[in-house]
DNA sequence: CTGTTAGCGCCTTCAG
DNA sequence: CTGAAGGCGCTAACAG
């Protein structure tokens, strides 16, 4: 207020600033924003003055600025592949819940499956200082990496549980997921399998599946009749590759589809075409999205904690950011739901 | 660098600044800035040298700091009832395409369809200084007008063609849409209707639909056997309603769901049922998700623009920042798609 | 085309 | 518990 600055009118913008808030108060700027930030360190008195004062110009903190200035931005940046995909949806809501409950802001970056892409964004998103970063999956560019490296911000990877996480990560194991899945249809006996996953190429989720459908093969004694199938989530893609499996290899008497989408996909395809679901052919999916108890027959899948893979990964955040140490790797629980579209021998839950 | 300052150790992060890359590349700050910024203002040499000097210490431009300093922050804050719901996230994903592509940010808040919730969003966003905001709905609390009004800068609202918006908007008559979807009925020989729709409470999108179903009621000359059935968005619950339709008032011979999921989750339970679609009921969705296509019957619906309201309001939001004088209301176009949910007289598409 | 100067709005530090 | 001084890292304005 002292000097009146060239630039002062530069913006036409008709924001109030923390000065004015003070004057009205009769305190000083710091004071408000001590009223603000951190109500305790202030008299009541005073602070209750302090909000009349913010009540009455209806100022608007600039966070820019404060958090320039604590180098404090409360933002937290959040890369998925795709929204589009309701797993991830389900995993942002779970993080937006929890922090936007502290107070944080999500700065949403989509990498469509593309490391490169990924990297773009950690580059983007770390521009804008935030107080941490949540990421997808264990498989980064090495800009990524060299970028994280240097950030020195806390980091979660979720939905993979890699051995040497970056920092922090919250997931389950994929691989073991689709071991059960196996364990689960060589229970209903089962012998002669198909997978069609998503593609795998920089998508570790996807791999880690193939890996566990692979060891379950080999220890239950079971065969593969023909390579996996890799498509991406489509209820579409998923009609195809069944018609596929079974037009190329009819011996095949389950198909485990590392997505419900696309084992939704299949289901229907059988419908259409009579295929009988669980005796000719079982079907198996992943994730127990809504889809699979609702389909006719009622899906059997793997059901992992979508939700609570974004809201651990936020809490995590804020306690770290909190200053509190913590264990780094959060490894949650999954489970086969046996439904109608697999034969059991036994009616129990794997 | 000139004054050692009494914070510069406060900071553990060993973050470069562009005075450090000015240094290294003999020029000063300001040059740094405009060749990272406005690369045609700076000789192509000097540019080139100043690149290399980012290149070599890894610079990343604070954009806190240099929103401050600019006012204009290269950020959008997007705000939508809830991710999870695809509609949403086909909106984000046609946001998120045309910003990211102008190096604009995302900053995503949802909103739970709670207009309190909402108003609370937007004083949280504008804190962070967005270059503009994309909302959805034009039913919004008192709050949120105020603070839009005050905020000055460019708002769209989405999913909408209110009369009289905010600021700019995209979107579609959701009356219209729904009136065009009882016409469809209505040529298929359907008689007596029942409406399944999202909760209309602070929900004009809803709201809209139930008008243009009653309208489409009254001009046609069709009845409704049952008020309007409020719902959010499952399978679950879409069965559910056509449980409840058959078994209260069981001359329905059609049923207008507002969304697919809803639809689908009632083909299904037709086909627990053995309810006979289109012939003892005919089923017409709302969105045109890809469910609808592959559903068994396949689900006629209406086809409404979700990615494309998403990526139109995102070319608007950056025109109107890049001073161009625009249209600020645009509406796009819905079409019925018939399929085989329901019986039409002909065979062509409404 | 490039540099100097000053300040964006807030918060940290230090003093009282 | 409150205030004064100064700077966070960058860019606008102006000068050369």
């Amino acid at each position: 207020m002292a000097s009146p600055g060239k630039r002062t009118s530069r913006s036409g913008s008709n924001k109030v600033r923390i000065e004015e808030v003070a004057r009205l108060a009769g305190v000083s700027a710091i004071t408000v924003s001590r009223a603000l930030n951190t109500p305790q360190k202030v008299n009541e008195a005073t602070r209750n003055a302090v909000l009349k004062a913010v009540e009455d110009t209806g100022y608007i903190p600039n966070r820019l600025a404060g958090s320039l200035a604590s180098n404090r931005s409360r933002t937290v940046g959040v890369i998925v592949p795709t929204v589009t995909n309701s797993i991830f949806a389900d995993k942002i809501k779970g993080l937006s819940d929890v922090l936007s409950e502290a107070g944080y802001q999500i700065l949403l970056g989509q990498s469509g499956y593309s490391p490169e892409v990924e990297a773009e964004l950690v580059s983007a998103l770390l521009a804008q200082s935030p107080s941490g970063l949540v990421i997808t999956g264990s498989a980064h560019a090495l800009r990524t990496h060299t970028l994280l490296g240097r950030a020195d911000i806390p980091v979660v990877e979720t939905w993979t549980n890699a051995e040497a996480p970056v920092d922090m990560q919250v997931g389950f194991s994929n691989e073991d997921a689709a071991f059960a899945a196996v364990a689960h249809l060589a229970a209903g006996g089962y012998r002669s399998l198909a997978l069609v996953v998503a593609p795998m190429v920089h998508n570790d989720r996807a791999l880690g599946r193939k890996r566990g459908f692979d060891r379950g093969l080999a220890h239950f004694g079971l065969r593969q009749t023909l390579p996996p199938i890799e498509a991406e989530f489509s209820l579409r893609n998923g009609a195809d590759a069944l018609a596929r499996v079974i037009e190329a290899q009819p011996q095949t008497d389950a198909i485990f589809f590392a997505n419900d989408v696309l084992a939704a996909g299949a289901l229907l395809e059988c419908r259409r075409r009579n295929v009988a679901v669980p005796d000719r052919i079982g079907i198996i999916g992943f994730d127990d999205l809504e889809i699979a108890s609702e389909m006719v027959p009622r899906l059997t899948t793997v059901a992992v904690p979508r939700y609570d893979i974004g809201a651990n990964a936020a809490r995590m955040l804020l306690r770290r950011l909190a200053g509190e140490t913590i264990q780094p790797k959060l490894t949650l629980d999954f489970e086969v739901v046996a439904r109608e579209s697999t034969r059991r021998t036994c009616g129990d839950r794997v």
